[in-house]
RNA sequence: UGGGGCGUCGUCAAGUGGUAAGACACCGGAUUUUGAUUCCGGCAUUCGAAGGUUCGAAUCCUUCCGCCCCAACCA
């Protein structure tokens, strides 16, 4: 796995912060309620591979919470999918469900403390009381019960007496939130139903937001990767752990971190779906080879190496993506092309006769160390004879030759067909000259001794690369045609293949003797992918629809001035100092704002200005000026360094950057770092010459005619100057010396 | 409509003011008794759009556009 990804940046910078002392655990916390696929692959190649690469540990978790839709069985098949794609918890195994005690106990911790409360509205009721994005929600008319009654209420809930439904129990949030997460969040709900793990012992069950933040924090866990669909919930989880005192918080609490979901066209990823396929019978159980479950592709032949290649090669980001299912195919595909050994296996059979072919003979043929039967009679692949054959067709065809891999060349002399004209078996002759050539090459089988075999044809499980986005039911979008179940005719060698191993049948694809279905001398092999076929590439007609972009010219709208006064301000900025519309809005947009630039502009209004439009609207974010640690007149000081040109307006960044953070007046700022503008144009050439010497390479190409190198070189220049070189003095020089 | 996110090649994805990485796909061409593999070469004058700041912008500022998520007693 490689680590050059942004949540791996973070475990760094934490690293180096020592914000946990260089403990890294991460955690994979899976609800035992379906199988793992591949989604869930790209989780814990991350969560594993993180805990990995930083030398610190992954626990496994079973994130039970919910005892009516989990099973025992699905924690077993999580455990060997996992297993299986070659990670290890050691014994970090953990489960929620062992946890119910102490979350039950901070719940009355929270109750004791006013800040959980008893709620009986009804479901619908608690909905409509949660307000809308334009309103804030209202509180229930049982907020504001005593966390006596409240303590009573929930031993009450726990105590099985209660139908579900009847009561919760909610956190005091903040109604008024514009994060819906926050408006009194749900903290326990009533089930009576038996739960897998702890049998009858409970009736109340913590929701997922409760669990999981403690869930992470009882076990240690520092970074706690989840999907971006709970970036919403990160507020919560973050609140939640500060309401309890807990080793580590609130400066070492575990840190929620989000990342975009794997989608796969022509599949499904979610277990709701992959449910409802397994239920309703569309495929045969979880571990059907068409799903893209990690039984599944393991059944249908793809191997861990070649999953954890596939979630290397797609990286880990914040954007939705839906990725090409190709680079799972490539993935396996290489990792197959290196492990399998190569039989021949004709798919679907054509007869041929070789009609000069010593009667009754056979010949074993030298097949790459193994021997090959040959006799008068063979089977070859329907698709490798056309009659009317297309340009560039190197198969066989009416007239035509072509060699039998590892054998001779035939030659087609007569076609048969059947009552109904379809062509039933080809007439051949064979040259004995083995160094005859042909162009092309076919696989084929003797048909006195090869065997039957069954051979299973999988294809995509969805006709549509998008199940999932349209207005139709995903169901509608099944591939009729994802199973073919073929007999085909194997060299006698192939009978041998025990379960689970890897062929490739040459010339057609990578085949798995499955696992399940195979029995001692008869095996029946899964495709798992196909070969490469650039020759059925080249026969479809070239589709690219050319997508004309549209650039739209859009005119700014702005909001009103707050005040009169400051509208006046508007428009005078623009008369007087030049300032175009958007600037002038900006610096008239607030009060504070517009009196940190009156107070600053006592000099070079224009760049000062400027400067607080584009600079320091970017360090400012969502802060206000009073909270700067240097005044107006400091930056009218540094503004006028930077126009007085005493010091590069590169360089007054970096002066800026330490006014920032340190406050301070600039030019003791200029004289500690040591900056003044570097103008005299000899100090400079010295730099240039430097610079053209050590990039000797690009200099050539900028000479040869790539102008936009010129850049390359004013920062080369720049940077060994360290910004203290004039850059247009530094620019027309390096211009000079390209003539 | 409030909030939270995200827009870089056909598809993923680096890039954090100084030459637009890499991979898949695609297109050549070489080698080949698998139209596979391997090898070599080509593939973003431009980063959702438009304006602006700057010697220099995918990166900073402004406005606009598009997509995803949130008002489950699921996780």
């Amino acid at each position: 796995m490689s680590t050059n990804h942004f949540i791996a940046e973070r475990v760094q910078q934490d690293n180096e912060s020592q914000k946990y002392g260089g403990r890294v655990v991460t955690r994979f916390p899976p609800e035992p309620n379906g199988y793992l696929h591949m989604g869930h692959a790209k989780s814990i190649c991350l969560n594993f591979g993180l805990a990995r690469d930083f030398h610190g540990a992954c626990h496994l978790r079973m994130d039970d919470t919910n005892p009516t839709t989990e099973d025992p069985e699905y924690v077993e098949a999580i455990k060997r999918d996992v297993r299986w794609l070659g990670f290890d918890w050691a014994d970090k195994m953990f489960y929620a469900s062992d946890y119910y005690q102490r979350l039950f106990d901070i719940a009355l911790q929270f109750i004791d403390a006013g800040k959980a409360y008893v709620d009986d509205l009804t479901e619908e009721q608690i909905s409509a009381h949660r307000g809308s994005v334009s309103e804030a929600g209202k509180p229930s008319p049982f907020r504001s019960r005593t966390p006596a009654e409240n303590r009573a209420l929930f031993l009450e809930m726990q105590s099985g007496k209660l139908a579900p439904g009847s009561k919760v129990l909610r956190a005091k949030g903040d109604l008024a939130s514009p994060n819906f997460k926050m408006r009194d969040p749900l903290m326990y709900r009533i089930k009576n139903d038996h739960h897998y793990r702890t049998g009858t012992k409970w009736h109340v069950y913590p929701f997922y937001d409760f669990a999981h933040c403690f869930s992470d924090a009882f076990e240690g866990i520092t970074h706690s990767i989840c999907t971006l669909e709970f970036e919403n919930n990160r507020e919560l989880y973050d609140w939640y752990l500060r309401q309890v005192p807990f080793a580590g918080a609130p400066k070492a609490m575990p840190e929620q971190i989000e990342f975009a979901r794997l989608n796969v066209d022509y599949t499904v990823l979610s277990k709701r779906k992959l449910l409802e396929l397994v239920k309703d019978k569309h495929v045969d159980g979880w571990d059907d080879p068409r799903m893209p479950t990690i039984a599944g592709l393991r059944r249908r032949g793809y191997t861990a190496d070649a999953i954890r290649k596939f979630c290397d090669m797609i990286g880990i980001a914040k954007a939705n993506s839906l990725v090409d299912i190709g680079k799972l195919e490539f993935a396996v595909r290489e990792d197959l092309e290196a492990r399998s050994q190569r039989l021949l296996c004709v798919v679907r059979p054509l007869k041929v006769v070789i009609e000069n072919w010593p009667a009754g003979k056979t010949e074993e043929v030298d097949a790459g160390g193994r021997k090959l039967p040959m006799s008068g009679t063979l089977y070859i692949e329907r698709d490798d004879f056309d009659e009317n054959p297309p340009k560039d067709f190197h198969r066989l065809k009416p007239g035509g030759e072509v060699r039998l891999r590892f054998a001779y060349v035939i030659k087609c002399e007569r076609v048969v067909k059947d009552a109904s004209g379809n062509v039933s078996e080809l007439r051949c002759s064979y040259n004995p000259d083995p160094a005859h050539k042909a162009k092309g090459i076919v696989h084929w089988v003797s048909a006195e001794h090869c065997k039957d075999v069954e051979v299973r044809l999988y294809d995509r499980l969805f006709k549509d690369p998008n199940p999932d986005g349209g207005e139709a039911h995903f169901l509608t979008h099944l591939n009729p045609k994802s199973l073919e179940i073929v007999k085909a005719k194997i060299e006698p060698h192939g009978l041998s293949a025990e379960p689970s191993t890897h062929w490739q049948f040459e010339r057609v694809g990578y085949f798995f003797a499955d696992p399940v279905l195979s029995k001692p001398n008869a095996p029946v092999f899964n495709r798992s992918v196909g070969l490469k076929d650039s020759w059925a590439a080249k026969k479809e007609e070239p589709k690219r629809v050319e997508v004309q972009k549209t650039h739209a010219k859009v005119d700014k709208e702005f909001a009103p001035a707050p005040t009169p006064a400051l509208a006046a301000k508007r428009d005078a900025y623009q008369k007087t100092h030049g300032f175009s519309l958007e600037e002038a809005v900006i610096l008239t947009q607030d009060e504070t704002l517009n009196a940190f630039y009156e107070s600053a502009a006592t000099k070079h209004a224009p760049a000062v200005g400027r400067w607080i439009v584009n600079e320091l609207l970017r360090a400012l974010k969502d802060r206000s000026v009073t909270e700067l640690p240097f005044k107006a007149p400091d930056l009218t000081a540094l503004i006028d360094l930077i126009e007085t040109n005493a010091i590069s307006r590169r360089a007054g960044k970096d002066v800026f950057e330490v006014m920032l953070k340190d406050g301070g007046v600039p030019s003791t700022i200029v004289d500690k770092l040591g900056l003044r503008q570097v103008s005299d144009s000899g100090a400079i050439e010295k730099i240039v010459r430097d610079v053209i010497a050590a990039n000797a390479a690009q200099w050539a190409k900028l000479k040869g005619g790539e102008t936009k190198l010129l850049g390359f070189f004013v920062g080369q220049v720049m940077k060994a100057s360290k910004g203290q070189a004039n850059p247009q003095l530094a620019q027309s020089l390096l211009e000079k010396s390209l003539k």
